[in-house]
DNA sequence: GTGTGTACAATTGTATACATTGAAACAGAA
DNA sequence: TTCTGTTTCAATGTATACAATTGTACACAC
């Protein structure tokens, strides 16, 4: 029989607010009050409050005194993200090559796999998931619970335009080709080629998006 | 007249939790719950509720079904927050450089002389202090708030390791040394070089915690 | 002794009531 | 008009009541 996992109220909120200020279904500076929200979403001031809280701690809203302010995401955040990334993802794959294991290996090439199929229909939103998936499971892998709390959250707030990046067919073909190399580095034990195709990736993503 | 400023039960409750959570009051895995905290700190469940939020939005504790599992930072914590500030603080100290006005340079000065002052007097909790001070000043005054948001909560949670590190003289001696020049590589403008010299001086700061 | 079911206690999740604050609207005097 | 003081209302801050869940201890049958 099938376990029933019931989220809680709080939780659901904090992800719906937090995927659509991401997405920017909030104009940036718009001013969120507990009451309409609850009203909205047909839930207590209480599990609203809770994820607001949460939300003002990622710095994607912040106390306006009467009302919470949307910040939402820059185009310049997403380039210090890109900076950010550029070594932290670096450090994650070498982590990952070090404390690798042979389910670590086969959830990486599977992840591979299922971008390659949904290269191939042209689903470049489920290429975008896949991606997400690719970066966070390296993360994960890496058994470095600062380095995957720090990145994890830099991938959900680029989600946006690292879906626009993908749209464009020769990148998402470098894409494909520069995660195989990853996964063979990761796959093949070969830490320090590991962290520098992993550094050479974001780079490439980030001038893609953003010029040299 | 002075105005006093009100700080919310919420926010007095999560900067005490937050505080002794890195400070190790909290031993690792214990079990925190809100009847015994509201009953401890003597407010109601509800602010106890929006601290435990936000902490575990910040990964110090976790969920643990019945109660609140206290997770603090452990020393490979340490080394991976050194491994991510060796970078992210050559890049906050290079867009500090070129963003940089009068008013700033006089506040990183203004710290500068204080850590002088305590170093003279051999206060190693206010010189910790500073240090903070310093870092985060950095990070503000780069006006980019991605880079600041990251850096200054894992100058937080290597609070308790940094004071250790700065009981050593020798190494306060560098410290100090190392501050002076990157003040002077911002204040003449010189961004590249602020920002090499940043990552050197957290290079420095990691091998003499850790070794080569 | 082992297993099972039930009652109870402890804990969190959610809603709501009440207090407090702060800003905008408004009225009246200079 | 413009300034000032007051009123009012909307929003948050906090406490508390109640529901739902979960784990534990105990009683009882076998």
């Amino acid at each position: 029989m099938r376990e029933f996992k019931t989220v809680s109220l709080a939780d659901q909120v904090y992800d719906r607010l937090e995927n659509d200020i991401i997405q920017g279904v909030y104009p940036k500076g718009e001013i969120l009050t507990e009451l309409k929200l609850a009203e909205q979403l047909g839930v207590s001031r209480t599990p609203i409050r809770e994820a607001l809280r949460r939300l003002e701690q990622e710095r994607l809203i912040a106390d306006a005194g009467k009302g919470s302010r949307v910040i939402g995401i820059s185009e310049e955040d997403v380039l210090d993200i890109m900076n950010i990334r550029e070594h932290m993802e670096g450090l994650a794959s070498y982590y990952a090559t070090i404390n690798m294991t042979a389910e670590g290996i086969q959830e990486l090439k599977h992840i591979i796999d299922l971008m390659d199929f949904y290269f191939e229909k042209w689903d470049v939103e489920h290429l975008r998931r896949a991606d997400d998936d690719f970066h966070d499971a390296i993360c994960r892998l890496s058994k470095r619970t600062v380095i995957k709390d720090t990145l994890v959250p830099l991938h959900r707030k680029t989600r946006r335009y690292r879906k626009i990046a993908m749209e464009d067919k020769a990148r998402a073909t470098c894409t494909l080709q520069e995660h195989h190399e990853i996964f063979d580095a990761i796959a093949s034990g070969n830490a320090e080629l590991a962290r520098k195709l992993a550094t050479e990736h974001i780079i490439k993503a980030r001038t893609h998006m953003f010029g040299a």
